[in-house]
RNA sequence: GGGGGGUUAGCUCAGUGGUUAGAGCACCUGCCUUACACGCAGGGGGCCGCGGGUUCAAAUCCCUCACCCCCCACCA
């Protein structure tokens, strides 16, 4: 066997990735008897493109898989995909609008418009899988799952329905977050916050003074509020006024005192606009104040706002009433500030705030059954982590989790869109109302129209994915057609879903600290509540990829931007993985560069170069020669490369198992470029050594260990190389290695590290004098231990610093002079 | 406004009480030494953000300040 000049990843990726797929290598057997280890992949939208954060979870997750499926665990990495909804419909309803079709929903109809969708899902996802498969990811494709698998729309429905059922689920008018653009609602989370310049308004307000950002809303007002202990208005509270608006309707405002109030802000009285803002809402809820709705869903000003302004946009009509407020005398003020504007975070649109009836979780009620008490979803998020049943790393986003959970509103739920999980209710009349997985019997329901957030079903996801299919088809157990809903269902499910039972709590959640809230928080709300178990025991949180100029990646800036793709293609799965892990650590931030791409794909180089050379030293000796345990491995060198490796193996599982992938990585590269390549390779090259059995079986057995230390972070060139070295099996199935305590050589490694001194050192003063390159030297060295050692190793280090003799003086003092050196 | 993180070699970062503070990249010098120039050898380079405190001992613990980054937010 000879190998070639260089590892050509390109030529050797695809192929070695099919050996391993088609050997069942990453296949879950939910038979064994080993203990699981089991990673949810975090499902890519399924029509998608891999990113350099698809990159980076898959590289992580990736090493964890194998060194757990090597270290003995029977690894279940199981993958998917995400639906996606408002993501992927919008894309699709711009596709059809770019092909000239004006409004597709209008024109195609929600049944036809889905079809569609899932057509475009259906022809497209394909290209995500062969991205993850690219990056040589050892997943379970077996186990393949999509969110909206019928597998995984029955968990949806049964969750869904269990909540309604136990009061977690409420159908309510509230203030919800309207994207006028996209037509629907979307979770507090979904808003990104955009400081935009504006103006504050003061008006006159009857008696009052009242300030806004937004005086178009105050034509809804329908209160003022103030403080109950607010000796100024203490005369008002209970008047009613009436305000008449320039060209605008009359509205009648009520005064309330409401300790919601600040008295220290503004003028202290707050004019109350409860269609349009949260606060104000709650306030008119207390009150029982009127609800006025003078913006409509259509970002416009409805009719009641007074025929002047209706149909404008909300811009216009600030603009116009603002100048109708000052020609009218009622403007007090006027002043330029900052506004903190909401924002969709996928339309980039502004929110619009808009009284809806929406299907919303109630996070407060105590309706979960939880360690023997009824608690709330909010109290049971916080109590698996700071019991630490679930540890979020790095730590500190523990704190993050909490600060989050306090602030923790009511999550709605509903989207005015069509394509995801429909909300499961049926509605007849105006009075019932049925909630269940299939419609009910009889005429005249009509389902609910809307469907349920994204992340409603990716909630489910670590063990919605682990349910058994038949189980949850609507075949044997379909109870609740036509009637009673079977309050047991889901959980006869799980109990009957051999992989849910054999891998659930999942041992690791590997995801960016950018969807904490929007995903791993609400795994653990619906898990813990739907399974009584943790969604995972260990949150392995990555950090963000950014350019040289620590911003995020982006095609305005293809200068600094990276492409994972591309940089497969030009260097190989194992070059982009190791760039995007190696000295990374939980919830770091990486900046990466072309230089730090190249320094990675440099190391590959290295180790199929010491391939050769190993080959090479190994010669044509059988492998049975090869066996360690048919030497007592004599030689100090030997023993020495032996010692280091066995305190690398310690250090590596070390930091493996405090999830210092990073740093792991660091130190294998340390110890084989160093220890390794740099000396053991050198020194035995010397003809004793080199032409020794002994010799031979060690660095057989060094070199393939290190095999297996680096094949988690380079899995194709490691396997690779064991195909060609080993030639048995695979890599990917052999065992972890294990720090031998046979190979406890203390007193040699001592020596020897004398001697890697001692060769330094003489180099070093070869430089000091300018001795030219070729020049030889007589070497005297007085040894403060281990002379025999410094013995044994003359022909290494004259072969090393060109030393014609070397002179080893016992016990020697640290004199040094000419080329004498102390070591 | 609330919360979190950071400030160590030119760059990216390790190092969390104890000998002359480390790595990779970059830089300088010399080498194509039959595994590797995607390499080898040698080398330069750091008041460890500022100030104070605790300690026999601090980059490392505590406090003040400065600057940078991120997240959350219903000051009307």
């Amino acid at each position: 066997m000879a190998l070639e000049q260089y590892f050509e990843p390109r030529r050797y990726e695809p192929e070695i990735y099919r050996t391993w797929e088609e050997s069942g290598a990453f296949r879950a057997d939910a038979g064994s008897a080993k203990p699981a280890f089991t990673i949810s992949m975090p499902p890519p939208n399924a029509t998608g493109t891999l990113h350099l954060g698809h990159a980076v979870m898959l590289a992580i997750e990736d090493l964890m898989a194998r060194w757990r499926r090597m270290a003995g665990d029977e690894v279940l990495w199981l993958p998917g995909t995400d639906h996606a909804a408002i993501a992927t419909e919008s894309v699709v309803i711009r596709r059809l609008q770019e092909e000239g079709m004006a409004d597709p929903r209008g024109e195609l109809g929600r049944e036809e418009l889905v079809r569609r969708i899932a057509e475009f899902v259906a022809s497209s996802r394909d290209r995500i899988r062969q991205q993850i498969r690219a990056m040589g990811s050892s997943c379970d494709w077996s186990r393949e799952r999509y969110t909206m698998d019928p597998q995984l729309h029955r968990a949806v429905d049964a969750v869904f329905g269990r909540m309604f059922r136990d009061g977690l689920i409420y159908r309510g008018p509230r203030i919800v977050n309207w994207d006028p653009y996209l037509q629907t609602t979307v979770s507090d989370d979904e808003i990104d916050t955009q400081e935009r310049p504006a103006r504050f308004y003061t008006l006159r307000y009857g008696p009052f003074l009242v300030g806004t950002s937004r005086p178009e809303t105050k034509l809804g007002d329908t209160a003022v509020a103030v403080h109950p202990g607010d000796e100024r208005w203490r005369e008002q509270v209970g008047k009613t006024y009436e305000v008449a608006w320039p060209k605008g309707p009359t509205i009648t405002v009520k005064v309330v005192a409401d300790e919601q109030v600040d008295p220290e802000t503004g003028t202290g009285a707050l004019g109350v606009t409860p269609a349009h803002s949260q606060v104000d809402f709650e306030i008119a809820r207390r009150h029982n104040l009127p609800l006025v709705q003078v913006i409509g869903e259509d970002g416009r000003m409805t009719a009641a706002a007074g025929p002047h302004y209706a149909g404008m946009t909300v811009e216009e009509c600030r603009a116009a009433f603002a100048r109708e407020l000052d020609a009218a005398g009622l403007l007090a003020k006027v002043e330029d500030y900052v506004q903190p504007t909401p924002i969709c975070y996928r339309s980039k649109q502004p929110i619009e705030p808009l009284p809806k009836e929406q299907w919303f979780v109630n996070v407060n009620e105590p309706a979960v059954p939880w360690k023997g008490r009824k608690q709330s979803l909010r109290h049971v998020l916080h109590d698996v982590v700071a019991s630490g049943e679930i540890v979020i790393l790095p730590q500190h986003e523990e704190k993050k989790y909490f600060h989050w959970i306090d602030n923790l509103r009511d999550w709605c739920i509903s989207r005015q869109i069509w394509w995801g999980h429909r909300v499961p209710v049926w509605y007849r009349g105006r009075e019932d109302l049925y909630v269940g997985h299939h419609p009910p019997e009889g005429e005249g329901w009509t389902q609910d129209p809307d469907t349920l957030d994204t992340w409603f079903s990716s909630a489910l996801w670590t063990w919605s994915t682990l349910l058994d299919p038949e189980l949850a088809a609507d075949g044997p157990l379909g109870g609740d057609r036509g009637g009673k809903y079977r309050h047991r269902e889901l959980d006869e499910i799980l109990a009957g879903s051999r992989d849910f039972q054999r891998f659930h709590p999942t041992s690791v959640m590997e995801t960016g600290y950018d969807i904490l809230f929007f995903w791993v928080a609400r795994m653990i709300l619906a898990t813990t509540y739907a399974t009584g178990q943790v969604p995972f025991r260990t949150v392995y949180l990555h950090g963000m990829i950014l350019d040289r100029d620590g911003d995020k990646m982006s095609k305005t800036k293809p200068e600094t931007s990276i492409d994972p793709l591309d940089t497969i293609e030009e260097n190989g799965a194992d070059t982009m993985r190791l760039a995007l892990v190696i000295g990374n650590g939980p919830g770091k931030d990486l900046k990466l560069t072309p230089e730090r791409v190249v320094g990675c794909k440099r190391l590959i180089n290295k180790i199929w170069n010491a391939a050769k050379l190993v080959d090479r030293t190994v010669g044509g000796r059988a492998r049975a020669a090869l066996t360690m345990s048919a030497f007592t491995v004599a030689h100090p060198v030997n023993r020495w490369m032996l010692h280091k490796q066995r305190e690398l193996v310690e250090r590596v599982d070390a930091r493996l198992a405090e999830y210092h992938f990073g740093d792991a990585a660091e130190i294998v590269r340390g110890s084989f470029w160093g220890d390794f390549c740099d000396f053991y390779l050198e020194a035995i090259k010397i003809p004793e050594l080199a032409e020794s059995d002994e010799t031979a079986a060690v660095v057989f057995a060094v070199f393939t260990t290190y095999l297996k230390l680096f094949h988690p972070f380079l899995p194709f060139v490691t396997e690779k190389l064991w195909q060609e070295l080993v030639g048995e099996g695979m890599l990917i199935r052999a065992a972890w290695p294990v720090a031998e305590p046979a190979h406890d050589y203390a007193t040699d490694a001592e020596g020897v590290d004398a001697v890697v001194r001692l060769i330094a050192a003489v180099r070093g003063v070869r430089v000091e004098q300018g001795l030219e390159p070729g020049a030889k030297v007589d070497v005297e060295v007085h040894a403060k231990a281990h002379p025999e050692i410094l013995e044994a190793s003359q022909a290494i280090v004259a072969r090393q610093v060109q030393a014609d003799t070397l002179t080893v003086i016992r016990g020697g003092e640290a004199a040094r002079q000419g080329a004498a050196v102390a070591v």
